[in-house]
RNA sequence: GGCCGGGUAGCUCAGUUGGUAGAGCAGCGGAUUGAAAAUCCGCGUGUCGUUGGUUCGAUUCCGACCCCGGCCA
C-alpha cells in the first residue's frame, strides 16, 4: 500500500493550529510542525505556539527542539521530517504536516541538493570581503566560478551570493553543479495538499493585526525581554530575525518606540503572509478551503476522508 | 477677526526660474536549494484645495474663497 502524508498549508494567522488539533482528535494522524520559528524553545507567544495543554493533548513533532542560539535549516527539516514520517507510518498512522514555512514544504516534496551545512567561519570570511569590496564585486566573482548560479542570483541578494560562494569554497564545485542532482527525499509517498485560511486578503490582514495586538496583551514584550537579557543571543541569529521578535528587539535596544515596533511588527507579518500566499498559489494539486466559509469544516472533513481512504 | 506657514499619489513629503510632476512608505505582482518568519526584484495619471485673472499655455505668478496648523487679538 502506498504511504500517504497530508500537507496542511496556509498563511500566518490563518488558524492552522486550531484546525490541526481538531483533525488530530478525529483522525488517525500525527502532527509534524512545518515552521521555522516553532522549533525554538522560549519563543512561544510571538510564534503563536500552541499552549502546553494543547501540545499535551495533540503532540506536535518539531516544536521546541532547539535553543534560539542554534540554527535550523530546510535541509535539517527534510531529514527530520522524513525520519518522523517513517516512524509515524510504522505506527500505522498518517503524518499531518502543518505550517507556513513554504520552503520546507517545497524541499520535502521536491528535494534539496546534497550540500554542506552552513559554515560560520566561511560565512564570516565572505562577509568581511563583502564589507571591503561590496556584494556586487562578490557577485562578479561568483560569475567566474559559477556562472549558472550568478545568472540566477541578483547582484544585491547578499544571502544567496554568500551561500553560493560558501558552497564553492567548501566543496570546490559550483552550487549549480550540486543542484542538478536534486532528488525527492521521500519517493513513493503520496502528498495530499490543502491550503487553509481566509481567502479574502483584507480579512486576513485584519486577523493578523488583531492577533499581534493579542500577543502584546499576552506578554509578548516580556518574552522578548527574556531573550534580550541573555548575553549569548544577538539580533543576527535566525531565531531572532523572526517577525515580531526582530521589531520588539529593536525597541528594547532603543532603536524604536514601542508603538513603532508594534506597527512594524504587524506590517512584517502582513508581508510574510503575502509571500506565503505567493508560494501557495504555485503548489500543485492543492485544495483550497476558505476558513471563513460556513462550510469550511465540512469541506475539510471531505478532504480528510478522501486523503485517508485507500 | 489679523498675520505667518501649509493644502501635490492611500500616507509622509519633494518639485516645477510658467510647457500638466516624483521619492520613501503602504499596496500589488514576482523570485526563492541548509538564515526562508530570511534575502532579493518589479509595478507610480494624480481634478497638484476651489474659483477667477494674467498668459499661446497656470499645479507653478496674482486675487478671492474654503480647509488645517501656529502666533497675535
Amino acid at each position: 500500500m502506498a504511504a500517504n502524508a497530508i500537507l496542511l498549508m496556509g498563511p500566518t494567522g490563518a488558524g492552522k493550529t486550531d484546525l490541526a488539533v481538531e483533525l488530530a482528535a478525529e483522525w488517525p494522524v500525527e502532527i509534524i510542525s512545518v515552521d521555522s520559528a516553532l522549533v525554538y524553545r522560549g519563543m512561544d507567544i510571538g510564534t503563536g505556539k500552541p499552549s502546553r495543554e494543547i501540545l499535551a493533548r495533540a503532540p506536535h513533532h518539531l516544536v521546541d527542539i532547539l535553543d534560539p542560539s542554534e540554527p535550523y535549516s530546510a535541509g535539517q527539516f527534510v531529514r527530520d521530517a522524513v525520519r518522523l514520517m517513517a516512524d509515524i507510518h510504522a505506527r500505522g498512522k498518517v503524518p499531518l504536516l502543518v505550517g507556513g514555512t513554504m520552503l520546507y514544504f517545497r524541499a520535502l516534496t521536491r528535494g534539496m541538493a546534497v550540500l554542506p551545512e552552513a559554515d560560520p567561519s566561511t560565512r564570516a570570511e565572505i562577509e568581511a570581503e563583502a564589507r571591503e569590496r561590496g556584494w556586487p564585486t562578490l557577485h562578479a566573482e561568483l560569475g567566474i566560478v559559477d556562472p549558472v548560479a550568478a545568472a540566477r542570483i541578483l547582484v544585491n541578494d547578499s544571502q544567496r551570493i554568500q551561500r553560493a560562494l560558501e558552497v564553492f569554497r567548501l566543496t570546490g564545485q559550483p552550487l549549480s553543479h550540486w543542484q542538478q542532482s536534486t532528488q525527492p527525499p521521500a519517493p513513493g509517498l503520496t502528498f495530499h495538499r490543502v491550503a487553509w485560511g481566509p481567502l479574502d486578503r483584507e480579512r486576513l490582514y485584519e486577523r493578523i493585526e488583531r492577533r499581534f495586538n493579542a500577543m502584546m496583551a499576552a506578554g509578548f514584550l516580556d518574552e522578548v525581554r527574556h531573550l534580550f537579557a541573555r548575553k549569548d543571543l544577538s539580533p543576527e541569529l535566525p531565531a531572532l530575525r523572526s517577525v515580531g521578535y526582530r521589531q520588539l528587539w529593536a525597541h528594547l535596544a532603543g532603536n524604536a518606540s514601542l508603538e513603532e515596533a508594534v506597527r512594524e511588527g504587524i506590517l512584517a507579518t502582513r508581508h510574510l503572509a503575502r509571500r506565503q500566499l505567493i508560494w501557495l498559489r504555485k503548489e500543485p494539486d492543492t485544495k483550497w478551503v476558505d476558513s471563513l466559509d460556513s462550510a469550511a469544516s465540512a469541506r475539510m472533513k471531505e478532504f480528510m476522508s478522501r486523503a485517508l481512504s485507500p
